[in-house]
DNA sequence: AATGAATGAGAATTCATTCAT
DNA sequence: AATGAATGAATTCTCATTCAT
C-alpha cells in the first residue's frame, strides 16, 4: 500500500487551484499568489513543490492529460470489440468527470502556449500520440489503413473542435451533442455492419 | 477616391506586428513594447492610436477575423449553387492568404482570451454567427433544416478543430489534407446527386 | 490705441484654460493636451506661445495675481481715507470676480507649489510685499508702527486662510461672511473713532 | 502588552518618508520610488503595504492629522477651564512638533488636493469637524452661541492661515508670533475678565 | 513544512516636448 | 500660425522568486 504522502496531497491540491484559477480569473490572471490563495497555501510554498510556475503550469496539464487518459483507460480495459473501444475513446473524452467548464477552459489557456513551449508541447505530443494509437488501433480492424489514418485524424479534429466549441460558447455545450457529432462521424466511416445504431437495434 | 489617412496605415501597421509579434514570442511576451519596435515605432504612439492594449488586441482579432470574412465573402460573391457556397466557405477558410501559421496561432491565443473578455467573447459570436448563417444558407437547400442545422455545426467545428491541429503541430497543417477532411465530411451528410466529386466528374 | 495682438488672445485664452482646467481636473490631471483641447487647439501650440508648461503655469498665477491686483487697484483709486483704503483691499480680495471657486482653487495648487518653484515663489513674495504694502500704508495712520504691522500680518493670515477655506469647503464660502470677518478683525484693532459701523452711521 | 508588527513599522516608516519626501523634492516629484528609496525599501513593498499611491498618500495625510489631534487631546486632557481648552487647540496647532516646515509644507499640498479627491476631503472635513467642535465647546462658556460660531470660525481660519504662511515664507514662521496672532484675535472675542494677558498676571 | 516580507525586473501607460508639414 | 504625429523618459503597479524565520 503506497504511502499518500503529504508533498503529494499539497501538490495536488495546488494542481486544483491552478485549474480553479485560471478558470476564474483567466490564464493571465492566474498568478502564483492567487493560486496559492485559492489552495489556502503561502506564496512561497509554492516553490517549494513546483520548481517554479512553468514546472507547476507543466503539472497542471499534464495533470488534466492524465485524468483524460484514465477516464479512457477505465473504459477500454471493459472494451472488447473494436468498436466498443471506439467508443470508449470518446465517451472518455466526453465524460461528465472531463468534460467540464473548468478543464475546457484550461485546456484552451494551455493550447495557446504550446507553440512557445517546449515542455507544454511535449505533453501536447503525447497525448495526441496516445489519442491517435487508441483511435487507429480499433479503427485498423474496421477499415483500410489509409482510411482508419484520415478517420483517426477526422475523430481528433472533431474532438479537440468540440472541446473549443465548449470553451468558446458561454453557455456550455450539450455532452450529448458532442458525443452525437463524433459517433455521426464515425458511423458515415464504417462498413454497414458495425454502425452504432444497428448495434442497438 | 478615398483619401489614405496617415493613421490607418499606422494601426494596419501595428495590427500586423500585434499578429507577427504573438507569433513570434507567444501571446504573453507580445508586449506593446515589442509590437512598437516590430513596427518600428515608438511605444507611446501606439497608444495615440490604440486606447490601450486590450483595445489593440481587439483591433487584431477584429481585423483577423474580417480578412476570414472578406476572403469568403469575395467567394461567396461567384458563387452560384448551394453546393459552390459550401466551397466557398470551406476553401476561405482554408485559403493560402489565411490559414497561414501566424493566423492560427494568433487565433488560439484569442479563443484562450474570450471566456475572460467580454469584447473579445463578442467578435468571437460574430463570427459563429456569420459562418452558421452562411453554411445554413446553403445547406438548407440541400436537406432538411434540423439536418442542416446539424450539418453546420458539425463543419464548424471541424473548421476550428483544424485551425487548432494547425497550430498544435508543429510542422503545420497541409490544407489539402485539411480541406479534405471538411469536403469529406460535407459528402457524408450530401444526398448522392451534390457530391463533389461527382460534381467535379 | 494699442493693437490687439492675436499671440496676446491666444495666451489669454490658454491662461483661461488652465485655469478652468486645473478647477475640474485638478493639477496633477491639467496636462498640456488637456489644456490645449479646453482653449480649442492643438497641443503643439502651446509651446510656441510658452516655452514650456511652467512658464504657462507661471503666467497663469501671474495672471491670476495681477487681475487680484487690479481689481484692488481700482478700488484704491477712488479711497481717499485710511479706512477706505482698507476697505479697498478686503473687498478687491473678496469681489465677484476674483473670489470664485475657480481662483481659490488654482490659487490653492500654486500655493503647494510655492516651496518647489523658485518662479513661483518670486510671484508669491511680490503680491505679499504689494498686499502688505498696501495695508500698512493705511495702517500706519491709525496706528502705531508695530501694531500696525502685526494687523496687517493679521489681515493677510485671515485673508488667505479664508482663501484657503473656500477652496475645501466643498459647498463653497459666502463672501459676506469672509469679509465680515477681515473686517471684524480690523475694528477690534482700530481706536474707536474709525470703526467701520460707525462709518457707517 | 501588543505586539509591534513589522507591518505598522513599515507602515509608518513609509509615511515619514513620504512626508520628508514630499518636503525635499515637492509633491509632484514625491514617487513612489523615491519614498521607497527614501525608507530604506524598494517599491515592490510599498504596493505590499499600502494598495497604491493613492492610500499610501490618504494614511500619510490621516497621520499627519492623527498627529496633530493626539498633541491636542494631550493638552485638553489636562485642561480645566475653558480659556485652558482655548489655549490647549491653540498650542497643540503650534507646538514644535507638529508646527514644523515639513507638516506644514505637507499640508499644503493635501489642501491642494482635497478638492479633487473624495479620500482626502472627507479627512479634511473631519479634521475641521473636531477642531471647531473643540472649540465651540469652550467658547460657548464664554460667550453668546452665534459669537462662539463666528469666533470658531475665525480661529480656525487664522490657524490655517497661519499654517499657509509658514509653507508660503521661505524662512518660517515664528511660532510665538502665530501664537501671538491666535491669542489676540481669541483675546478681543472675550469678554474682559478671560483674556490671557490678565490670567498671566 | 510553512510563512510572508522583501526584492527588482518588467509591464502598461502617460505626458511634456519636438518637429515635419 | 497651427496641427497632430511621434518620441522616449518617467511613473505606477504587478509578479515570480527568494529567503530569513
Amino acid at each position: 500500500m503506497p504511502k499518500i504522502e503529504i508533498s503529494d496531497i499539497r501538490r495536488r491540491e495546488l494542481i486544483a487551484a491552478t485549474i480553479a484559477t485560471i478558470y476564474e480569473q483567466g490564464f493571465a490572471d492566474a498568478t502564483v499568489a492567487r493560486i496559492a490563495r485559492r489552495a489556502g497555501l503561502s506564496t512561497g510554498i509554492v516553490h517549494h513543490y513546483f520548481r517554479d510556475k512553468d514546472h507547476l503550469l507543466e503539472a497542471t496539464m499534464r495533470s488534466l492529460a492524465s485524468g483524460l487518459g484514465m477516464e479512457i483507460a477505465a473504459r477500454l480495459a471493459s472494451a472488447e470489440r473494436p468498436r466498443e473501444r471506439l467508443e470508449a475513446v470518446i465517451d472518455g473524452n466526453f465524460s461528465a468527470t472531463q468534460f467540464t467548464r473548468e478543464a475546457v477552459t484550461a485546456w484552451t489557456c494551455f493550447w495557446s502556449q504550446v507553440p512557445f513551449s517546449e515542455r507544454l508541447s511535449r505533453i501536447q505530443r503525447v497525448i495526441y500520440s496516445r489519442l491517435r494509437s487508441n483511435l487507429l488501433h480499433a479503427l485498423r480492424q474496421m477499415m483500410p489503413a489509409q482510411q482508419a489514418e484520415d478517420t483517426a485524424f477526422g475523430l481528433i479534429t472533431i474532438i479537440d473542435g468540440l472541446w473549443l466549441r465548449a470553451a468558446l460558447d458561454g453557455e456550455g455545450l450539450d455532452p450529448v451533442r458532442a458525443r452525437a457529432l463524433a459517433y455521426g462521424f464515425v458511423d458515415t466511416r464504417l462498413p454497414a455492419g458495425s454502425k452504432s445504431n444497428e448495434a442497438a437495434a
